[in-house]
DNA sequence: ATTGATGCAAAGCTTTTGCAAAACA
DNA sequence: TGTTTTGCAAAAGCTTTGCATCAAT
């Protein structure tokens, strides 16, 4: 039986990617925490900062990203995250006064979306960026 | 009659902070130009690059988002732009492919947002993240 | 006179790049 | 073997900061 991180390598065989120690290191992070959202730093870290080097870490999330397996959000100041494609669908939430972070189904906006391409012929990619804005919480505390 | 600018300043003032050439000169700049987007790398350039300095180009927005008057977005990779906040309510979206920009009334998508909040308490605020996508130019283009 | 703002220079943080050495196919 | 990938180190791009000096109130 495959797991995701043995989808992820043979993906990126079949693109005519070389699988080497550093990639198949990258793949299995990823593919442990696949809801989560990881920067590259993160990824560097759980590979273990003196296995690859920080730049590896990006020269490989650059080929998952060409090979479509993988999307990075930008979240506003900080480091951008990473995701599976295939979980990345999501919109994400960012509470601009206490970080919280909420991850929006793509079924919840959908009918916005469609709402903006039918009004502008623009095809928004929600998962490119997040929603900045104030949470339940932040907004209860005034 | 009073200027945009002259407004900027005397909010500024009423706000406590001090009224300098520095904040004069970015005051009139951003007055100047209310619809653009500019980063602070333009503003700097447009009040003349060896007049004030980078920094006080940063410190002069904070202090006017401080007092409100200014907001910024993050469009991606590049830097952050900077509008009036009366002029910033609108969604930014900014395509992936070829770089195009479009700005999005708060009435296209007042909807979206109040839907997303009757879900899930969370009130966004469009004008801090660009949304990504494609724009229908280059969907046409395949 | 006091307090706050500026300029300068340096550093911080994320990300990218050049190049020789090493690893994959 | 031939080509791709890595590590290292350096740099690039945007933004922030420390500190002595200067300016606004």
């Amino acid at each position: 039986m495959h797991t995701t991180a043995d989808r992820l390598v043979e993906a990126l065989r079949r693109d005519g990617f070389r699988i080497t120690k550093a990639r198949r290191a990258v793949c299995e992070v990823i593919a442990r925490a696949p809801r989560d959202h990881l920067t590259a730093g993160d990824i560097h870290g759980l590979v273990g900062d003196d296995v690859i080097d920080q730049s590896t870490v990006y020269r490989t999330l650059e080929a998952l990203e060409q090979a479509g397996l993988v999307t990075h959000t930008h979240m506003g100041h900080g480091p951008s995250v990473y995701h599976l494609a295939a979980d990345a669908q999501h919109q994400h939430l960012v509470c601009s006064r206490c970080g919280a972070t909420i991850d929006l189904d793509p079924a919840d906006i959908g009918s916005l979306l469609a709402e903006i391409t039918r009004r502008t012929g623009f095809v928004p990619d929600p998962s490119h960026f997040a929603l900045s804005g104030l949470c339940r919480e932040c907004i209860a505390r005034g």
